[in-house]
DNA sequence: GAAAACCATCAAGAACGTATCAAGACAAAA
DNA sequence: TTTTGTCTTGATACGTTCTTGATGGTTTTC
């Protein structure tokens, strides 16, 4: 737990290519880099994949069987900013301009180096990160920016404790569930305090004189009592 | 082309090459079709020329006389976004994977199509638009100018150590965030020092004896109990 | 409605994290 | 070589956070 990224995800590839031994390639060399692997033989699954999936990058062939390459690269930037790279096997230099002036970020001419590929592809994915907006929550007059790690009331900055903040953090990526004890404190302080609730209740105390108006008449974090604790997110 | 574009001026690309025929080459090329071209012939006065004139873009040959290629993306990427694109008549995969990994956009191989790198140009400065962050950090009466490694407080030019400009960069390109003791320990001194946080400590100290109006009541350079530090920015 | 289980809060000491000074090691420049 | 500046390390004092037990309030169960 150290890097920002766009998401808690690892990055999803979207791979489109009608030769099932490239498909089979790609997927091992990706997947054995840390990426999560989909797969279309064609151009109109790619499409549909692409909108199903919403990967991170989209690796396309240009010589699909049933559209031409450039069509689905455009059809993909009517709605989707993410990176395309495209292949191909093609190495006339039209083909290379109409690709890129479609939308498509990069082209490599098969057959292409393994190592320059994942390059290109860590800078497509790098690329995209910081443009991505961050998420804040807000509901009350809380405000939690989780990636500036800046906590907020009324629009006053506020300050937490490293544990609070954990606590903090859980309650706001699972807004409007119920925590129950045991997740909270296994998650926090490990599974030999499972039965101990006494140092969830003292934090959680601390952490509600800090954020809530009346914190004894909590308004944002909820008991529910004999389960666990709940953020209530607004509508 | 009328595409949405940066600023309100036609795209400035530097071109940084020390063929001169290269350098005349691409001039008439870019400039015939509507780029305000701007040329360095090698490494010191491309980095020089690209604080001073902003350019959009940058085409940059590998092979300078003075500094290698990777070392000039890796100090422009130490303050600037700007796209890269390198020209270079290596052909091994080594030396693209550098490239691309110290962060440059695009790599070409000399000789290439000039529609070909037309349409990159295209392709980079289009993924741009909207991004243009502005290199000079102020907060407080505290100035930093990342492109000229510059750091004034109050409009007194300021010392620092290398170590010392290196932990304010860090903090300057994430400021508002908090950046985690095992961050700034890890990008600095490297992964083996992850467990020692006394060094940063040290240097955290004596950073803010220069930028600190009032080193004991710190007011920029905050400290994060528990988890790292983090540089206010401003409303 | 009473008993039992659960929950909230306070306060104090222990544990842990942080700031600063100063001395020695080291490296680059004169 | 000496000088100069920088980095590292140790010692020490200071500040924050965590844990724990005591006490009283609240909710659930029967």
């Amino acid at each position: 737990m150290d890097e920002t990224r766009p998401g808690d995800h690892p990055p999803r590839i979207l791979v489109v290519d009608d030769e099932a031994a490239i498909r089979r390639l790609l997927s091992t060399v990706l997947e054995s880099s840390g990426f999560v692997v989909h797969l279309a033989e064609n151009g109109s699954l790619g499409l549909a994949a692409a909108a199903a999936v919403r990967p991170d990058l989209i690796l396309l062939d240009l010589g699909l069987p049933d559209l031409d390459g450039v069509e689905v690269i455009r059809r993909l930037r009517e709605w989707s900013q993410t990176p395309i790279i495209v292949l191909s096997v093609r190495e006339r230099e039209d083909d290379k301009v109409g690709a890129l002036d479609a939308g498509a970020d990069d082209y490599l001419t098969k057959p292409f180096g393994v190592p320059e590929l994942l390059a290109r592809i860590r800078g497509s994915l790098r690329r995209v990160v910081g443009q991505a907006p961050e998420p804040v929550f807000r509901s009350g007059g809380l405000e939690v920016d989780l990636a500036r790690r800046l906590v907020s009331l009324a629009g006053q900055e506020i300050q937490l404790t490293p544990t609070e903040y954990e606590i903090l953090r859980l309650l706001v990526t699972h807004a409007g569930k119920v925590l129950t004890h045991r997740q909270l404190l296994s998650r926090i302080w490990g599974a030999s305090h499972l039965e101990q609730p006494h140092v969830l209740r003292v934090n959680i105390s601390n952490l509600r004189r800090k954020i809530e108006r009346d914190p004894s008449r909590p308004s944002l974090l909820l008991t529910e009592s004999g389960v666990g604790y709940r953020l209530r997110a607004e509508p």
